[in-house]
DNA sequence: CATAAAAGGATATAAAATGTCTTTTTAGGG
DNA sequence: CCCTAAAAAGACATTTTATATCCTTTTATG
């Protein structure tokens, strides 16, 4: 239960490694992709995603890649895995409480509320900039 | 991401159902699927699994049915969860580091096993008496 | 205008989720 | 001892999600 998929795992990867260069050099996605070792096609998929949102900045043609949108330490985690999963909803009722008709006197509810707070809070918590020069140990 | 599935989320209905019920009494799954609104078929492979790690006790056999295995305060809503949809895993590399290389010096690596803590750390709060007494509000 | 690179869209395959059906085992009651 | 009730077990079916890959189009550079 709850795992997070490859698609959310290589986000993170391909980013993180992003967040390690410096933001005036482009990176190419094939570069990107040899790296943290994920198929390059999949992670095309994802960056454009992140671009869409301004995760990342695109260049288009010749001398075109990737750089980060913005600086690494106002990026957190959550919005990495949001941006290519979804919103963290551990139950249905989560998202809308009209999803379950018995979500009014229901004793679970409030749990699974608890629950995606606590997890908003740890994602929330860290930023690109931590993963990516942090040496951990 | 991090969805319980319907089979969770049928676990639970099924099994804070027969807590409100006096432990004295056998129940009819046919009885408890339609009470919370589970397909019988699927609620009895739930019970199923229930049963095999003693969650519930069932009795086959006219009168048979469902009670409940222990006392509903010492049934953790964690127990439930895992007994069906297995350990709260966010991350691959949570279950066991060696499924994954990067694991020694990743940094995302430690921010899943907090994911996972605190998780596993609300669920296991919340006990099936609660959740079958107490009126929320 | 030739080339490089990302964007977009369609498609393919595999795995997981969500059930259902049938047969078997166990127990109780007449 | 048989008949019936009920759970257990196992096989099967369908749908949805995950995990990619491929091809075409757009955009930029020199
Ligand atoms: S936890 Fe309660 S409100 Fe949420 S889906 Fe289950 S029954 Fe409905
Ligand atoms: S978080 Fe780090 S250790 Fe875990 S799977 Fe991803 S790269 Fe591997």
């Amino acid at each position: 239960m709850m795992e997070l998929t490859r698609k959310g795992e290589y986000a993170i990867r391909g980013i993180v490694y992003l967040a390690t260069r410096p933001m005036d050099k482009v990176c190419l996605l094939s570069d990107i992709a040899a790296a943290v070792d994920v198929p390059p096609t999949f992670l095309a998929k994802i960056f454009q995603q992140f671009s869409k949102i301004g995760l990342v900045r695109s260049f288009r043609g010749t001398g075109g890649g990737f750089v980060l949108g913005r600086s690494p330490e106002s990026i957190t985690l959550l919005e990495v895995v949001e941006a290519v999963e979804g919103p963290i909803i551990p139950n249905r009722c989560v998202s809308s409480p009209s999803n379950c008709e018995r979500s009014g006197l229901c004793n679970v509810h409030p749990v699974w509320q608890r629950v995606q707070d606590e997890v908003r809070g740890v994602l929330q918590a860290v930023t690109l900039k931590e993963l990516s020069t942090q040496n951990k140990r």
